[in-house]
DNA sequence: GGCCATTTAGTTGTACACAACTGAATTGTG
DNA sequence: CACAATTCAGTTGTGTACAACTAAATGGCC
């Protein structure tokens, strides 16, 4: 109970040096683990023949069905700098066809071809493989799932806030 | 106690369907975190000057001194095909100096120049500010970069042995 | 001592991520 | 109806990541 969360030894406040290392952990595990997650994808997602942030993509597709790229964006959380180019790659790899939409002349529909749709068959096995390479159990994977959630939330907020007060 | 970890509405074994929305989640999830992580500190950093990538290899150096690449990217898990570019702009922006390494001429040294030992003087406001946009406290940091690093070591282990096995 | 495998940085090419911008279509308002 | 503000996709430019490759230096082995 005397326990004061502080980095380090524990018995003495924290220094300067000892709360930029206490960052550096904390940023860099995400980073790593973030780019861990991207290896063992791309690895196991080179038979399907797609990229990880294209198999995101595809997931919101299978799930949704067809979608504008705006929607799609607000899904993945992505800007159009991003999907333009990715859904270009997509559609040379003959996975979708982008439609100007007849009602919103604006608007472009990202449709899946029967290809596809037909890729989903092969995507099945891919998240046990995920989920076996984490050594994470399934409950473990959604509460490490939700803390995440709720961090992206609060630092969302932040940056909206512009920036939070230094002191 | 009759809780069966499935996906879903937890009374029904997971379909194919259910497998691929909690695979969704999952990376969604940890690719969201990351990359809402780098948006605070891109809006932080800004004032320094740098990235966050760049942000990190300075810590390191900050924390260990001068280092040949090799070592840089051994603490980062980063290989030069990253590193190199990374340097040269730091070395551009005044921040550190490249110097082959007399004793052994395929190594380069990483030195931090004056700018770049100055610089941390301005860095240490930046993880309590890092810290207040999580809203976590340091108990709960601690607890989530623990469980991130057991995932990427996992992760890790498993891209290493090729593929894990798929049934 | 000579030669080959290994180590180390760097380069090249591909693919995100994102800020800032462009241009076309649409909407709101007078 | 006119026209300014907004919406939407795309483009441009910068900065990672990373695989595959190159070239120079080193070390081990005969």
């Amino acid at each position: 109970m005397a326990r004061k969360s502080y980095p380090g030894d524990m018995t003495t406040p924290p220094t300067a040096t000892d709360w930029l290392r206490l960052d550096q952990q904390i940023c860099f595990s995400l980073n790593a683990a973030s780019r861990a997650f991207g290896s063992v994808y791309r690895v196991i997602l080179k038979d399907l023949g797609i990229t990880y942030p294209q198999y995101l993509v595809l997931l919101v597709l299978w799930e949704h069905g067809d979608l504008p790229v705006k929607k799609l964006g607000e899904h993945l959380r992505l800007d159009s700098g991003t999907l333009s180019p990715l859904l270009k790659r997509l559609e040379t790899a003959g996975l979708v066809r982008r439609e100007r939409s007849a009602r919103d002349e604006r608007s472009v529909e990202v449709r899946l071809t029967e290809q596809g749709v037909a890729l989903r068959e092969r995507a099945v096995q891919v998240p046990r493989r995920i989920v076996s390479a984490t050594s994470f159990d399934v409950d473990e994977i959604r509460d490490l799932r939700a803390r995440l959630d709720q961090l992206t939330s609060a630092l969302d907020a932040a940056v909206h806030v512009e920036l939070p007060d230094e002191d």
